[in-house]
DNA sequence: TGTGTGCAATCTGTCGACAATTTGCGCGCA
DNA sequence: TGCGCGCAAATTGTCGACAGATTGCACACA
């Protein structure tokens, strides 16, 4: 979050959100904190201008809003919404994983191959942070081996909105088996797609998403019973306030 | 597009974003041309700094390209992506319309009849633009009663990237018994959608999509053999130069 | 006449400043 | 002490201006 080197004309806003962007999905900025244009202005030593235009595209992604007149906030996460989320997940995980089973081509396998790679190190490695990049970088890279530049962004910035979730939940105890498990559903994945098998792979892009929704109510419900142990007077996660 | 009464602090934006969008969809902005931020300053009685906000979120929706250092363009119409596009707009079809059935609420039907009814009035007084547009607000609609925020926005940026499209070919000849069609399909649409039948609005919005694919195919397919009955030293349309 | 170079016009990217709106604090009043 | 009003500080929305980059044209040259 902090300045750089001044880059050249034109590639202002894209630091500048580039940045921003990072610092929102590892919640280095948490859900509902205020971006001052002001305050911004300063950490990066530029105008406002460039800042504006940044926020306005991160709004355009959906990882802020602008209040009019008011300052613009990181996107509160809501909670409520987390069904849907799951479900247009589920149906992206499904959809791209079959498209890329039929319509990959030469080298496509390389790079997933690649990036499933980078997921096992950081697995094993224990670094959370790489696991939720490599993870998403690895599907990205599967809806474009499936060739459909619409469902490809779509995705994208659902798994992007995803990450913030991962961060809150999912790999908070990192002692676990179930990281692994991922792997090898991962490398079926892999090589369903190269064998061209659509079926196989919606039905294992549907269970990776269900494996994943379980997982984090786990998490939640045990987050609520743990919290619930300390006494009906404290509110059980303040963490959560942010939401909405 | 001319510059209307000055609107207040905050509103500007808003308005310079809503007629362009406007002009672009109708293509009274054709895809390719020039979106000049001076010109746009002048017609519109306002800074720069608006316009190029409105630009920007043009941009984050793809209905404009920015080119660096350079002026941004109305994004140009791929007609290679046509199939992908296709394959997209199918498959929200089916979800939205297969959602609503499932948790469409109290008041959705109303709202979902009341554009069908629009948009079957502006098939008899044979509207084009009421036609395209009416259409749009049905389906979204639709995907408001399935109650997923995510395809929710997802379809609706397709839907508006496909009213160019629906100018370009879909309704060119208006005396035609299709419309009329289209009418029915929505017809069983709604009714499905009551009666909470889930397969049936997906096979319904499956339907419908290859409809209107095998529709705008003739179109094509009638288009190049016409140009082609011009003779072999004319480039087949002209039209379309601005794709890529 | 065709081609390469250089200049001028044009447009975008960025900046600092002003105006309008909101927010928070202090004060008066019951 | 609690509540409402009003002013001041802070922040956003908009503006005009300058600097850098690109494009097109004119001109020199082969």
């Amino acid at each position: 979050m902090t300045a750089s080197a001044r880059p050249g004309r034109g590639a202002s806003v894209q630091t500048v959100y580039a940045q921003l962007r990072q610092a929102i999905v590892e919640l280095a900025l948490p859900p509902g904190s205020p971006l001052d244009e002001v305050r911004l202005s300063q950490q990066f030593v530029m105008s406002r201008t460039p800042i504006r235009e940044a926020l306005v595209r991160l709004a355009a992604n959906g990882l802020d809003i602008t209040l009019p007149n008011r300052s613009t906030i990181v996107s509160p996460i809501d909670f409520e919404r987390m069904p849907v989320y799951f479900e247009a997940l589920s149906l992206m995980y499904r959809v791209s994983t079959r498209g890329a089973a039929i319509r990959h081509e030469a080298g496509d396998l390389e790079k997933i191959r690649a990036h499933q790679a980078a997921y096992a190190e950081a697995v094993e490695t224990r670094d959370v942070s790489a696991m939720i990049g490599t993870n998403r970088d690895f599907h990205v890279t599967i809806a474009e081996a499936a060739g459909n530049p619409y469902f490809t962004a779509f995705f994208a910035r659902l798994l992007d909105e995803g990450r913030r979730l991962l961060r809150l939940y999912y790999y908070q105890p990192v002692e676990d088996h179930l990281p692994r498990r991922y792997v090898d559903e991962h490398e079926a994945m892999v090589s369903a797609i190269e064998k061209g098998n659509a079926e196989l792979c919606d039905e294992l892009g549907a269970a990776h998403a269900t494996q994943i929704v379980r997982r984090i109510q786990d998490y939640i419900a045990r987050d609520m019973t743990s919290a619930m142990r300390l006494g009906p007077a404290r509110r059980p996660r303040p963490r959560h306030s942010h939401s909405r």
